[in-house]
DNA sequence: TCTGGGGTCCTAGGACCC
DNA sequence: TCTGGGGTCCTAGGACCC
């Protein structure tokens, strides 16, 4: 019998943090969210706090100091190349493979039952804790969201749970919220609620066509996983993304043109290189700006604007004179910017671009052997070793990270130190 | 009194995930 | 002073067509 397991790493980000420096261990320690904005990722002593993900630093700024909560910021460097590590192990393992997020992976495994199949799980679990000391927990079921649940209910115990053939299904449901169930968000919960259901086994014996009615189809999909039918296959190949975004708020308020300018030729840039790491290439941008919509006194302002581009392209040369046009198109001075951003839609592979009657290939070639080195430089040296100067050199909008650590595995002058 | 029926396509908005 | 970023999918409703 196939069945699906979720291998999910704890406090993701705060377990990288630790891996490098142990004296974290056991200690109250957080993650922020770019720009040190809210709080993304927590160890186990801050959860117990009550400090939820997603609280903005300073309204939990008395607790940070009546705890010395250890603080860092987004070091996303370091995670990646951690994610990679642990994904490289799991692949070891089975070629059945989908990297879902970061931090966590479904396994398809076969012909493995009961305690046989545990025991592979507890395999996994050491391997990938001994080679990269991140903690993981592993979930096994029928299906997806079954696996998602045996996670959950592993956590905070051995760190490992199978719900395949469990004699006590209908109790261990019994006892699962609906909420912390893959699928159901807060909407959701909300309504369920009303209609009386709380917890996953109400919700998995719910007729089919009320399911429908309520929370779409995908509900209904959830619902019938939830009856150890799969519903979500295992995804090895991510499909290519259909649209791209790169967008951030800044470090200090901006109100000049001539900072945005930076600001969204950076964004487009960065939104050419995702776009290019898939072998794309979009035909459809948008810019967009908005002030900070907390600032509630301060007068407000959002506006978007989308273009058409004559030519679907990859090239950030192209991208950055284009979004620099839409960007002038929305400005207006007077406002304190405090967010932009770069889409990118009707992206299709770069094998088969529709070339245009009216502009010659010739550049279109150029352009692109142009791009291809700098990518080689940046890949090599290090992200922005070579940019555009439309990004601008001192980019005082750029983020806030005070508190950042090293990334000690993937920068020779970063590299831990170790005393004796 | 009473004003059709059946399609397609697109977009905005809402729900979810990490 | 201070509130992240990047995705997915589905549905309803409007525009438009014959």
């Amino acid at each position: 019998m196939n069945c699906f397991m979720l291998v999910d790493c704890n406090n993701f980000y705060v377990s990288c943090e630790r891996v490098f420096n142990p004296a974290l261990e056991g200690k109250p320690t957080i993650v922020l969210s770019n720009n040190d904005g809210c709080v993304v990722a927590r160890s186990n002593e801050v959860k117990e706090l009550g400090i939820l993900r997603g609280t903005p630093l300073f309204k939990c700024e008395d607790l940070v100091k009546k705890h010395q909560i250890n603080v860092f910021s987004s070091n996303y460097t370091l995670y990646a190349d951690m994610s990679g590590r642990v994904m490289n192990i799991l692949e070891q393992f089975t070629p059945q493979l989908e990297i879902y997020s970061i931090d966590e992976a479904f396994l398809s495994i076969a012909g493995l039952e009961g305690e046989a199949l545990v025991h592979y799980g507890q395999n996994i679990k050491q391997t990938v804790e001994r080679w990269t000391g991140i903690p993981v927990t592993v979930g096994i079921g029928t299906s997806k969201t079954l696996a998602k649940i045996a996670a959950k209910i592993a956590k905070g115990k051995s760190g490992i749970c199978s719900l395949v053939a469990h004699p006590q299904i209908d109790e261990i449901l019994t006892n699962f919220a609906v909420a912390d169930i893959w699928g159901i968000g807060s909407q959701y919960t909300a309504r369920l609620k009303r209609y009386g259901i709380h917890n996953a086994k109400q919700l998995r014996d719910a007729p089919d066509r009320w399911v429908k009615k309520q929370l779409t189809i995908m509900g209904l999909r959830t619902v019938r996983e939830l009856r150890g039918i799969p519903c979500f296959p295992l995804e090895e190949i991510p499909p290519p993304r259909k649209g791209i975004v790169s967008s951030r708020s800044f470090g200090q308020p901006v109100t000049e043109l001539g900072e945005l300018r930076e600001a969204v030729a950076s964004y487009a840039a960065r939104a050419g290189e995702k776009l290019r790491a898939q072998g794309s290439i979009a035909g459809y941008l948008t810019v967009f700006v908005s002030t900070n919509p907390y600032q509630e006194h301060h007068s407000q302002y959002a506006n978007a604007a989308s273009l058409c581009l004559p030519m679907a392209t990859a090239n950030t040369r192209e991208l950055i004179s284009y979004a620099t046009k839409l960007l002038e198109s929305i400005y207006k001075s007077g406002y304190i910017y405090k967010k932009a951003g770069v889409v990118l839609n009707e992206i299709r592979p770069e094998s088969n671009p529709q070339l245009s009657l009216f502009i010659p290939p010739e550049p279109w070639q150029q352009n692109r052997k142009l791009t291809q080195l700098m990518d080689g430089i940046n890949a090599r040296w290090g992200r922005d070793t070579i940019h555009y100067g439309a990004q601008g050199i001192n980019q005082r909008w750029q983020l806030r990270r005070d508190y950042l650590s090293r990334r000690y595995t993937t920068r020779w002058d970063e590299l831990p130190e170790v005393k004796i």
